[in-house]
DNA sequence: CAATGTCTAGGAAATTTTTCGTACGTCAAA
DNA sequence: TTTGACGTACGAAAAATTTCCTAGACATTG
């Protein structure tokens, strides 16, 4: 016999729910359509299926909140940006890269992709947690 | 009418083929038997499921070769680690961050985790590629 | 009012991912 | 030669994720 299926309460987000996730960081505080509107910029995908994964992130996953003042509803992220992306990325960290930050932001940078103000950037960010150690 | 599914051959791993093929980056070839004992140092798995799931990342994906020569299969990567780690990093960069590197990687130092030792080397990684240009 | 458009809600199905049972072959020890 | 350990192959099913259809509520327009 199986475990019964657990709502994945404080788990990860899915694919789909951090291109979500990311609208509402870039937009701010959205209604389903814009979310879709936007996601649809770059593939298709039906109001109804935004709709259905916007309302399984607020009622079982928790990761958003919605205003029903109105009639279409404003969903906003239940949590920070910051909480939710360190997760994602600590999990990928310790499920590619053996928990070696090093190692995970070595491929991050090694490929080239990033501009010489990102680079200088991150060196700022560096040396910063280096003097507060 | 949708799409045949398709077999996704140049997609990334997921992310139970992650699993796998870190405990062969770090391993080397490996037989089925070792990856699953490795497998379950971190939870259950049963002997199949880990066999299943490799013979797919072979015959399907791409992910693995194999070696037959002895009865039991010796699998090893089929791409170099540098590739697939920086596409699985690339896609949560582009998923999560909007494909802004310097915001993954901040997120990555962020909370702490990172050692000492690990600032210093990515620092100095950083310098080098702007000396280079 | 009727037609039209927008919205939520919910069910169901399609798809992908993961897990496991079982058949069957090989090999070595008893 | 029988038994048991160990191996692959493969089908099927469970679980997780994603997609979409349709009903019904509500507002706006003609």
């Amino acid at each position: 016999m199986k475990n019964l299926p657990e709502h994945n309460e404080g788990s990860s987000p899915t694919k789909s729910e951090l291109e979500i996730l990311h609208v509402l960081w870039q937009y701010g505080p959205s209604t389903v359509r814009t979310v879709n509107e936007r996601l649809n910029e770059q593939r298709e995908v039906h109001y109804s299926s935004t709709l259905k994964l916007m309302q399984l992130m607020e009622t079982k996953k928790g990761l958003l909140q919605r205003d029903t003042n109105d009639r279409s509803h404003v969903y906003r992220p239940a949590e920070n940006p910051e909480k939710v992306q360190t997760q994602v990325v600590n999990g990928l960290r310790d499920l590619a890269f053996g928990g070696s930050t090093s190692r995970l932001v070595m491929r991050a940078l090694g490929d080239g992709s990033a501009t010489p103000e990102e680079l200088e950037e991150i060196k700022r960010l560096i040396e910063n947690m280096q003097k507060k150690g």
